[in-house]
DNA sequence: CCGAGGATTATCT
DNA sequence: GATAATCCTCGGA
């Protein structure tokens, strides 16, 4: 058992600002552990970072609430939320204690256990769907609001995140976020922090434009 | 108390 | 691409 099995990510991994932690996590695996001990696993290809009072995009831009509590929690802890009453959203909470930080994991490339994603999924998955954002990715590793507040570095919940590969950055396309209000204004409307592995089938839609680099 | 809106997805046309 | 599904959260009265 000496260095082949990977241990979850430590708290001082998700400690940085949430836009480094949200570079960091592309290519890091994340793992559930069903009750029946069954192991679900996916590479993480899509994150979102949402950080500070004044990202307008952020739950975290109002005063604590009974909802955005969870981030203002200790780094590495989770921050669930449902969201169009229908789908759960994970988030990863980042910076030390009392900043307001996470990053939304949008997408995974599925690793192990597609059998049981598949059957959470129901008859509309299809393999290529299986966990193409972020509501779909909750059901199929079954990630619902009981995981809210749990520590991701800690094994015994369930529920945790191991180091994975490395995407060097010419395979990373930064882009602005999805999903914003009317009342998001600039620069938070437009700054790039979404990340997404460069042409990889499993990054969400919109698919991030794919101008090259130079 | 009530109304508006949402870090989305499936299913239409 | 347009819209429904579906319900919780928040802010204002």
């Amino acid at each position: 058992m000496i260095g082949t099995t990977s241990s979850p990510l430590l708290p001082s991994f998700f400690r940085p600002n949430a836009v480094k932690v949200a570079r960091a996590l592309l290519g890091a695996v994340l793992v559930r552990r069903l009750d029946d001990g069954t192991r679900l696993s996916g590479r993480i290809v899509e994150t979102e970072a949402y950080t500070g009072h004044d990202d307008l995009a952020s739950h975290g831009r109002v005063r604590k609430t009974p909802r955005n509590l969870p981030m203002w929690g200790a780094p590495g802890h989770a921050y669930v939320y449902l969201c169009h009453g229908i789908y759960w959203l994970l988030n990863v909470v980042a910076e030390p204690q009392e900043s307001p930080a996470a990053v939304l994991i949008r997408a995974l490339e599925p690793l192990e256990g597609l059998d049981r994603m598949i059957a959470h999924r129901g008859k509309k998955s299809s393999l290529s769907d299986l966990t193409r954002g972020p509501g779909r990715l909750s059901m199929a590793l079954a990630v619902t609001g009981a995981h809210n507040t749990l520590s991701l570095t800690d094994p015994a919940c369930g529920l945790w995140i191991e180091k994975g590969i490395h995407y060097p950055d010419d395979q990373v396309i930064t882009a602005p976020r999805v999903g914003m209000g009317k009342n998001v204004s600039e620069p938070w409307y437009s700054i790039p922090w979404r990340f997404c592995v460069r042409d990889h089938p499993f990054v969400s839609d919109p698919r991030p434009k794919l101008t090259a680099q130079e």
